[in-house]
DNA sequence: TTGTATGTCTACAAAAATAGTAGAGTTACA
DNA sequence: TGTAACTCTACTATTTTTGTAGACATACAA
């Protein structure tokens, strides 16, 4: 299960995708038409910004946007920064890696072998998917590739 | 990632595939093996037992057997029995559903459909790979593929 | 230049999940 | 009847999750 911080952190990122390039967005809007904790969001916001994901305005006509186009941003790139390793092993993280303490020999733990082959599919799709595509019909990566 | 008590009872149960299929194994024996702590493994292996995958003798010469061939225990199951869902979110869960409180539209939410894909493709591993195929090179459906 | 609306940052806290430990009980065999 | 095994329930420490609180910084506008 993902947390509910990281769906959070992706339905806010589709609120930005959704509005004007140059119109930043306020957390309360934001928060309001997500039905996210505002405080809360404020966090994850900041995280994100942190992490080179958006930027942000201070003080009136304030507010947050997207710091690259919405179709380069992916799902595996967020659930990283929010909830950390895709890896469902600390041994097969590529960002987290750390050795189990309990298996000796990772070339023929068999349950390595098999995880590895989960971690592989879900990095497939999960980087493989923009903040565009889930942005509905009507921008990015996914209409393009339909009208292609 | 998975819980360490998923690896421990996977653990187990290859050990259990390794042995004479009448021969019953001693929780400390397993636990000995796997270095894993003896009262949390008798209580992994209890589970396992209400969950019709092992099976048990008491007394004198007893220990735990499992309750099918290995190479119809799959990796899903197991995992479901200890660590719950495998679905990344709860309203793509097959086994314990639940409305997501705030996405509204199922057929809509953009991030439903992404997560459902994450969740075929690792449904796909973990009910493909059984405990045969975890207990090295000698037993089991991994053999019978190699050799036909 | 001051008020106010915005984001920034740190600390705290309640609840749930994880990873065990403890100990009394039950059963089967010798 | 003793003892070696599994059975069951309860407890606990630690970490993670899901927030809340409040002081602070900044930008715009009157």
């Amino acid at each position: 299960m993902i947390t509910q911080k990281a769906k959070y952190a992706l339905r806010a990122l589709t609120v930005l995708a959704d509005a004007d390039a140059d119109e930043p967005v306020m957390i309360s809007d934001i928060a309001a038409q997500q039905k996210i904790p505002k405080k809360f969001l404020e966090q994850i916001l900041l995280d994100l910004k942190h992490h080179g994901i958006v930027t942000s305005r201070r003080g009136k006509q304030g507010g947050y946007l997207l710091l690259k186009p919405a179709h380069t941003i992916t799902f595996g790139e967020i659930l990283r920064i929010i909830d950390g390793p895709i890896a469902p092993l600390p041994c097969l993280s590529i960002t987290a890696y750390r050795k189990c303490d309990d298996c000796d020999g990772e070339q023929t733990c068999e349950i390595r072998h098999v995880f590895a082959k989960v971690a592989d599919a879900t990095r497939k799709v999960l980087f493989s998917t923009t903040i565009a595509d889930a942005v509905g019909p009507r921008h990015g990566a996914e209409v393009t590739r339909l009208l292609a």
